[in-house]
RNA sequence: GCCCGGAUGGCGGAACUGGUAGACGCAAGGGACUUAAAAUCCCUCGGUCGUGAGGCUGUGCGAGUUCGAUUCUCGCUCCGGGCACCA
């Protein structure tokens, strides 16, 4: 090989990469720092779990982030993309006690490992503000928070009946509870009545509900699925005096209209007023053994699978109030305790339970509400009828359509003051106790003499004990340690105990958000000037899977703080955009499943860049994304082809110059023009809805064009001017994908500056305009022929010219022309 | 059971507010270069009939609206997700 010959650098992405992710740390290139100048931009990716090593998700995750991230600084945005660890949770322990270490060791080492595979995907991250939940300067905080709810009254305790997850060894809240199991081990939860701390999640109830309708920028899903949850509903409550009591039992019911068709009541197994119509009853044994067998039995069975009706007469009646009729009140199985008022009013005509309870024990089945246009009979119905209709033999309601029926029979039932309108939500307050170590302390103390008494604000952080030297303890829950919970009352210097269940790590994640604004502040949870800087999260980006736990709690959390006067933002994340799972071989990539591509093993065989582009490229991000490894050489290709062809046209791109629009030979205009459809069509992409992977066929499509018209197999010789604009184009718009390849192409061609401090390219509509346009021909919308047309040309000369087509011809074939429709820029379509 | 999504070549996916279906990529086949291979480059690529021009057909299924439907309406099938005795 002569010396003469041009050796093209190889495309070597290991020395590129570490190249550019050094040059970024050491220059804090991503630093964030309140700048008036300029637009704020929050963008931020649901913090990793450091569980020991990043998966396919996260890389998924973090890339479409990182695309907005640096999307938005060049587009002139003060941007703010920060990244933490969620280092509280139960494999922590696990992992601690099977390899008997600390779980902070565990956690921190995976952390110190993550770290580094983030930093190999290139991601532009802040990394001064980086946090872990686990460290007592945040928890610290969060503790603080706690005191104030509980100040507040946001914070209670109440013995209840919880999810117990014998797996985990700790409760768990309802959101936390997936088809009846455990949300982390898919253990079946167990009902279990315990003490814990609660917030006041319910007092927000309508708020959280009514917010959800101005967040437009969340997916509906997402919304539907949050409004579900809170599962609002308006109705009566009711009471109907028992029969021979001077107590009252009180119904909820979202059917008032129906009220006439009430044949029984059903209460719950657990219900308070049980013993009052059980004193000096006959039947009281054998409902109360029956009552204690139904609650035994919604223990083990879990509340997820359906069990067939059952029921007992308890031998007392209550009264109708709005009839007076005597009725039967039964214990039954499938009555709640914990929603409405654990009474219910039966109506086996309108309510299916109802009906199928009302079959089995022979009770009574009267239709009040006739639909139109069938007739329902007690004898023959089959099913309970749900349809609305006219009342009958309603008493002075008789005649009215269901829907008026119930304003006015609760009006009728307010002014009679035995019932009102009442709101019920099927959220519950959160329950966040749990029975664990790896957990943040929640900061009380119970005193014998004084209850429960709030850790002074100074004593804080209440730290978890190390105890690193004996190992058997590492992770013993904190109720087994003297030296945790043993203390003092802060009201009365009593000997007293330290509260010993640590917080769900929902609660940290439920305001980490906020806490990056000024993630080293150390008189305050927040910083308010820095909060209200950068809040809210402009763009937020996880998976769907947080639909309603996490995001729930962070849209709580948020009222919260404001109400505690740290912030003044009623929502947290301005957009979300929930991206679908990595899926391979048809399934999630799990280990059980033996399906997993480490991203590590991505990263050394192609790089962090081909990585990146492969998992923005194959699927838009709210959709599950087909693993394909031949898919990711196909990127690898892509990458290597522009390397190739800016290295060996080097000295053509340099030379570069203003392009002279007006004097372009026909292949320059051609490449003109599609680099300026290009930038307009990856600006839209990204700016309308994310749709990355048709950014990029957009600058794989321009590249095309360039290397057909421009490389070694050109036809004639092509403007430099053009060439470098096309090139220039294709680096910025594809940098946000693959920073460090087009970061370093970007010097090779322009020595002595850098990419980051270019701006977003623009187009020039002009420049982006055909001239010459296909034009369909239809004969009955079937298309027949095109025609090639400058683009000025006007509806009738079009018209004419389909007409004299010859193909067109062809099919007219004497036939009658009916009409003709022309479609700007478009089509001609014959109608014969 | 109820509430949301979705279904397009061999595969991942494109197609603006009803107007050329299949962009881009992968796979496959053929060719060039090479002693050979890899890499690279060029061509073909929904099905079907036809030597060809071209025809017919085709976006889960069945109807409908329309000059024209992947797109809108109605009725199904299948797949995915959420909730699940919430009165």
């Amino acid at each position: 090989m002569s010396t003469n010959d041009i050796i093209p650098v190889q495309y070597d992405p290991k020395s590129i990469e570490e190249k550019w992710q050094k040059h970024w740390l050491s220059n804090a290139t991503y630093r964030a720092s309140t700048d008036s100048s300029k637009k704020k931009y929050y963008v931020l990716e649901m913090f990793p779990y450091p569980s020991g090593r990043i998966h396919m998700g996260h890389v998924r995750n973090y890339s479409i982030g990182d695309v907005v991230a640096r999307y938005k600084r060049f587009r002139g945005f003060n941007v703010l993309h920060p990244m933490g660890w969620d280092s509280f949770g139960l494999p922590a322990e696990n992992a601690a006690i099977k390899n008997n270490s600390h779980p902070a060791r565990w956690t921190y080492d995976n952390i110190d490992y993550m770290r580094d595979q983030l930093r190999k995907l290139g991601l532009s991250y802040d990394w001064e503000r980086e946090i872990a939940t686990c460290n007592p300067k945040y928890y610290k905080w969060e503790q603080k928070i706690f005191l104030e709810m509980y100040e507040k009254g946001i914070v209670y305790q109440k013995n209840t009946r919880v999810n117990w997850c014998n797996s985990c060894k700790t409760v768990l809240a309802n959101e936390q509870v997936i088809e009846g199991a455990c949300w982390r081990c898919d253990e079946l939860v167990q009902p279990r009545e315990m003490n814990g701390w609660f917030f006041k999640i319910t007092d927000y109830a309508e708020e959280l509900l009514d917010g959800l309708d101005k967040l437009k920028g969340w997916p509906s899903k997402v919304r539907t699925m949050q409004r579900n949850w809170i599962g609002k509903s308006t109705g009566l409550q009711c009471d109907f005096e028992i029969e021979g009591s001077d107590k009252k039992v009180s119904i909820f019911t979202t059917r008032p209209d129906t009220i006439f068709g009430v044949t029984f009541m059903s209460i719950a197994a657990e219900h308070p007023l049980l013993d009052t119509l059980l004193a000096d009853n006959p039947k009281a044994d054998e409902v109360r053994s029956f009552a204690s067998r139904i609650i035994a039995e919604k223990q083990q069975q879990s509340n997820e699978d359906l069990t067939e009706k059952e029921g007992i007469f308890t031998g007392r009646y209550c009264i109708n109030p709005f009839n007076g009729e005597n009725i039967p009140i039964f214990v039954a199985n499938f009555v709640l305790m914990g929603y409405g008022t654990g009474a219910v009013m039966a109506v086996p005509a309108h309510d299916q339970r109802d009906f199928e309870f009302a079959k089995k024990y022979d009770l009574p089945i009267t239709p009040v509400v006739q639909p139109e246009e069938t007739t329902l009979d007690s004898l023959t119905m089959e099913e309970a009828s749900t349809l609305p209709g006219n009342l009958i033999e309603s008493g002075s309601f008789t005649g009215m359509d269901s829907k008026a029926a119930q304003q006015a029979i609760i009006d009728f039932a307010k002014e009679k003051n035995f019932g009102d309108t009442k709101i019920t939500y099927r959220l519950r307050d959160w329950g966040i106790s749990r029975q664990r170590y790896w957990g943040a302390p929640i900061p009380m103390i119970h005193c014998e003499k004084c209850g429960a008494q709030p850790v002074p604000i100074q004593d804080l952080p209440v730290t978890l004990p190390e105890d690193r030297d004996s190992d058997q303890n590492s992770c013993a829950p904190l109720h087994q340690r003297e030296a945790f919970f043993e203390t003092t009352c802060p009201k009365c210097g009593e000997p007293a105990r330290r509260e010993t269940d640590t917080m769900d790590t929902f609660v940290e994640s439920s305001w980490y958000f906020a806490r990056y604004a000024s993630p080293r502040f150390t008189e305050s949870p927040l910083n308010k000037e820095e909060a209200s800087h950068w809040l809210p999260v402009d763009q937020y980006i996880g998976g769907v899977e947080h639909a309603i736990l996490h995001l729930l709690y962070s849209r709580f959390f948020t009222k919260v703080l404001r109400d505690l006067g740290y912030i003044d933002i009623d929502e947290p994340f301005t957009n979300l955009l929930t991206q679908g799972m990595v899926i391979k071989d048809g399934s999630k990539m799990s280990k059980s499943k033996g399906n997993v591509v480490d991203p590590s093993d991505l990263i050394s065989e192609y790089g962090a860049d081909t990585t990146r582009l492969f998992s923005l490229f194959a699927a838009p991000p709210e959709k599950d994304l087909e693993w394909n490894a031949k898919g990711v050489e196909g990127c690898f290709r892509f990458l290597n082809r522009i390397h190739r062809f800016v290295q060996s046209n080097k000295e053509i791109i340099l030379e570069g110059g203003t392009v002279p629009t007006d004097q372009l030979t026909a292949a320059e205009k051609d490449l003109h023009r599609k680099t300026h459809q290009t930038i307009k069509r990856v600006t839209d992409n990204i700016e309308h809805n994310f749709h990355f992977n048709t950014a990029i066929s957009g600058v794989m499509e321009l590249f095309n064009t360039l290397s057909s018209l421009a490389g070694a197999n050109q036809k004639q010789p092509i403007g430099s001017h053009v060439i470098q604009e096309a090139v220039n184009s294709i680096l910025v718009l594809l940098s946000p994908m693959t920073p460090h390849f087009c970061s370093e192409l970007w010097t090779t061609i322009h020595p002595d500056t850098s990419i980051e401090d270019q701006s977003w390219p623009t187009w020039d509509e002009d420049a982006a305009k055909e001239d010459e346009l296909t034009i369909v021909i239809q004969i009955q919308g079937k298309v027949r022929s095109r025609l090639q047309v400058p683009i000025d040309t006007d509806d009738a000369t079009l018209e004419k010219m389909a007409l004299a087509d010859a193909n067109a011809i062809k099919f007219i074939d004497g036939k009658t022309i009916k009409k003709v429709i022309v479609v700007k820029k478009k089509l001609v379509n014959i109608v014969v």
